[in-house]
DNA sequence: TGAATAGTGTCTTTAAGACAGTATATC
DNA sequence: GATATACTGTCTTAAAGACACTATTCA
């Protein structure tokens, strides 16, 4: 189940698939915080994960990506599949929902019309560089907001269990592929990207550890710069070796802190 | 995309969801080989893993659960999701399959029939334990049996790439998650254990350090019997600490050999 | 007693984990 | 020179990996 966007016209809905959503749950970090980036469909007072239809001549993955565009304005963005939703009930929020849609929208759409049909969820996560995304909002969407995932706001359906199994899938995930590429800016600090990892692994690394095992498998290249910041010592900074790292991502590295 | 299943009532349409198939790669060891139930949609000529459709009232996983207790006789079997598949293209697999299906069922189901509709797969693998399935077949899969998973027969659509991504699944899986206690007997002996561990990894494994690590996390009992097998020392026989086990399975455990 | 498979112990090497003092930038 | 953060090296402990001989069954 996921949200209405408001670009699906409702005449038309030959061109795509029934019974049938992606669900994108993209993430980004900034001041030392995970963030989701989710949207409110209007009229509701629920927010939900970004997330829409299939179109009949698309991908799933096509589909995640052109609506990862409409939110974020980023192209190729970083796709994961982690799991898919497919529970019989759906709960009162689709009651609930219709209702308003067919008040706020002066419409009358029956109860039975496919936009509130029971949806199997498609779950991806997306890794962002959060200062390149632009929020995009739409009509429906009126809303659309990152938010640090330690403080949701009220989620729709079953949403907030889908961020918490993305989460937990990243998790699962980066202890065999590097991450990081997609999350950090191009240049970045060693004390940056431990916390990054910090921060997803939701404990604290020693500093010496991490830096040795990081560097003993050369996914960094250390950059003939230093970042300053502040009344203190400057860092110097990083890039990923985007070979190494690629290599990494598909034949897998122990990545266990 | 799947098999069509003869339970299926074609008019019956509006019991089960659109453009959404459940398809599950049922895996058994037997005979130092992993093995997998495939089964043959008549009139076709290629192979399917087993599969079918998702009712309105019920969830991915019980029809999971459905679709498997009616090829193998199973009830509460093990079932992991490991991926979607959605890819626009129906290839020309279903287009025969289309024509094959009218001429042998003497019907006329027009070609844009929800029935030959482009599907999404929801893919899940399941362990089973080889001697406790007993295959069943129907009027329109009339073939159904297992197949070595080196030596497969033409599989229809993409099946041999879902084949080949369940087995890449699982072994991420083991690597975080103890395995054996559906694929095995209930006592069995350490070379089969280790066995089993080595048909699924592909690579021979030293038995003094595999037993050394399995012993160590504590999931094997160790019984007063042992097995007759043949004009040499007989092995011992053990079973898993089903308790120990299932917190692993909760709480994931290093089993990397 | 020979053939076939089961079962076990030690050493070496590598990685993990714990730990604290020096370096540098700015005010 | 006070403060705040960056940076680095060693020791201990645990696990991985390599390796070969003895034990048991039965034909």
């Amino acid at each position: 189940m996921t949200h209405k966007d408001s670009t699906i016209p409702l005449s038309d809905s030959e061109t795509y698939l029934k019974n049938v959503t992606v669900d994108n749950v993209i993430l980004g970090y900034h001041d030392k915080e995970l963030k989701v980036l989710l949207q409110k469909p209007l009229p509701f007072d629920k927010w939900t994960v970004t997330g829409g239809y299939i179109k009949s001549n698309e991908s799933v993955e096509e589909s995640a990506e052109r609506i990862a565009f409409s939110r974020t304005g980023l192209k190729n963005i970083f796709l994961q599949q982690f799991q898919f939703f497919g529970s019989a009930q759906r709960g009162l929020d689709i009651v609930q929902y219709h209702e308003l849609y067919n008040q706020s929208t002066q419409t009358k759409i029956p109860k039975d019309h496919w936009l509130f049909d029971r949806f199997i969820s498609l779950g991806f996560y997306s890794l962002t560089e959060f200062s390149m995304v632009k929020v995009q909002k739409s009509s429906i969407n009126q809303d659309c907001q990152w938010w640090s995932i330690n403080e949701l706001p009220p989620m729709m359906f079953d949403h907030k269990l889908i961020i918490e199994a993305a989460l937990k899938a990243l998790r699962l995930h980066m202890v065999h592929f590097p991450i990081g590429y997609e999350l950090l800016p191009e240049k970045f600090t060693l004390p940056e990207i431990q916390n990054l990892y910090e921060t997803i692994l939701g404990k604290t690394l020693d500093n010496r550890n991490f830096t040795k095992k990081l560097m003993k498998n050369g996914i960094l290249i250390k950059l003939k710069e230093t970042k300053k910041i502040g009344a203190h010592r400057s860092p110097w900074l990083y890039k990923f070796d985007k070979e190494r790292y690629d290599d990494y991502l598909s034949t897998g590295v122990d990545l266990i802190f």
